[in-house]
DNA sequence: AATATGTTTGTAATCGATTACATTATCAGG
DNA sequence: CCTGATAATGTAATCGATTACAAACATATT
């Protein structure tokens, strides 16, 4: 028994004849070691969990595949859980942490508030990726989204728009801060910051059509239109289309998170490509440094961004090339 | 500490005086019960694993949610896996449940070998749902593929379609069906079939992009494409505009799944709707049932599907409505 | 007061793998 | 053939929760 375990464990102690002869009898009865009665003795599960908001989502699918990587890589498990953006689910998943199912997690989301997600860090191996919650004590891994709107509402006003609209899901830290960079772009250039132009959407699609439907309907509508995902960017598109409407030639559309949708659409979206490969990546690493060596002090890491320039901006690139800024 | 068991597990024997102290003691010192002893000893974790061929996936995400639906309501926990159609890795999943950390396991796919398959579920619970793999022995629930291509393909041909073309990924058994429902129609209605209108595809809005360019270089190029995924069905579209050509116009297009993106798309996409809440409920029914009582005897369930007709096949349904055909 | 009855609580074995420690097997050298 | 060293295997405690069973306690009955 005691054997069977050192055989298991690679243990150079016993002899190659009985190791052999272990491996063979195990073939024989088809034995499987239980993974429970290991993780209780060893008091560690060698698995980490991943918390998404939903299973179909295209951004977080590609941190995702950089976290699955790193965690291989160092010879960890993943397994997923989806909380729909409920708290109530999301406290039950996290049971698997203080249960000790996992050894770990990673949030890409989270609707736990401040105080809850602090605790439990500090007690337990956890990071945030990707979105983040304001004051919450924990290592975070993302991109700077204040910059990142900056950049693009001051790449649309460069263009020559005046009119730009911008919807964004007020709820959450990451869109507060894109509203941010939004605001300092338009007043560094002097446009004037138009309540009207501000709408609220919840990353889908469908709040993006329902945005769209009302900007369009203003005395004024725009002449851009930044959207907070691409999703709700499609949204937009679709919605325009049916309002006899040409989106990228009655107004530039700009996305958020280079998902594949972004490049088959038509018009194809602009949008900004944070990298989520080395998003997930990095915030397994730190997830990792965590459990390896409890006592070790963990910063936020910034990830790179860029913006990408497709159809839905062309008559803006246009402008650009024509010098007619 | 015998009592402290007892007052988690709600045991009536506790005294109510006992019970309120024992849970003041736990809430003061942090106490949160090891799941692996508890599961050790119990022989069972009340957590099944769901296995995806990737995250992203909107087809399965929907029976994803429908297989959770059940699971809580009958007090399991659901994580989900990864195996991103790698053999090797998802048999190191499936070892979580040999290794006993999940009491059962969905596939939605599975990269397995029949054999492979039918051992595990001999053995242990196990359920295939949406994909199936030929000849595996385990309960199975999806579609009739077979069928829901053949009333695709007859519309095609009735609404006046006559190069009828068909991208399928043939390495798996539900695409086999496919073509083989297509091939009956074509039969039926006296149409050739033209090798050169079997495409192959991956699923991939990439491999429908490059099955379009195939497919529209011909010398005698399709009237109708009927594309084995929406995924693909959106490459196609994207393509056809690429081509100079107008997607729904130049050539009707019809996929498969009625996911999200079939609605948005410009032309919105005709499509087979599965009921994917309906599918991954019951394959998950299946699943607990089988944990509960394991001697019981299960058979395969078959979901129905239907048509949805949207602006990608508009040209026909005019036909239709003139009485054109 | 003594016994019977019912209610709580405590004790110890158990689940399965790991591992420090004890024990046995192996073999070289005297 | 024996001693001593080393190599290999076996024994038993452990991880933490559960639960059959035993023990203690409280209350009612005669």
């Amino acid at each position: 028994m005691a054997t069977v375990s050192r055989v298991l464990n690679n243990d150079p102690v016993v002899a190659e004849s009985t190791r052999e002869h272990v491996l063979q009898v195990i073939n024989e009865v088809g034995y499987s070691p239980n993974a429970l009665g290991r993780s209780l003795r060893k008091n560690s599960t060698r698995r980490i969990l991943i918390l998404l908001p939903s299973i179909a989502h295209q951004f977080l699918s590609g941190v995702a595949r950089g976290a699955e990587q790193a965690a291989w890589r160092r010879g960890y498990q993943i397994v997923f859980s989806v909380t729909h953006s409920n708290a109530e689910l999301e406290r039950k998943y996290v049971n698997m942490l203080l249960q000790r199912s996992v050894d770990g997690i990673l949030f890409t989301t989270s609707q736990l508030t401040a105080q809850e997600l602090s605790g439990l860090s500090s007690h337990y191996p956890a990071v945030m990726c990707s979105e983040c919650v304001e004051g919450a004590k924990l290592p975070y891994v993302g991109i700077d989204n204040e910059q990142a709107a900056y950049e693009v509402t001051r790449y649309l006003i460069e263009g020559g728009c005046r009119r730009i609209a911008i919807i964004v899901h007020l709820e959450d830290y990451s869109s507060r801060l894109r509203l941010k960079g939004y605001k300092r772009a338009l007043l560094e250039k002097g446009i004037p910051d138009r309540m009207e132009y501000h709408v609220k959407g919840d990353y889908s699609i469908t709040s993006g059509a329902h945005a769209c439907q009302r900007l369009f309907s203003l005395p004024e509508p725009p002449d851009a239109v930044f959207a907070g995902s691409d999703l709700m960017a499609a949204g937009v598109v679709r919605r325009m289309y049916e309002m006899g409407l040409h989106p990228g030639e009655d107004a530039a559309i700009f996305g958020f998170d280079n998902i594949e949708l972004a490049r088959i659409l038509t018009p194809s979206l602009s949008t900004v490509s944070q990298s989520k490969l080395q998003m997930g990546r990095k915030a397994m690493e730190l997830l990792l440094e965590q459990i390896e060596n409890p006592q070790c002090e963990q910063e936020n890491v910034q990830i790179g961004h860029k913006l990408i320039f497709r159809e839905s901006t062309r008559r803006i690139e246009q402008n650009y090339k024509q010098g007619r800024v």
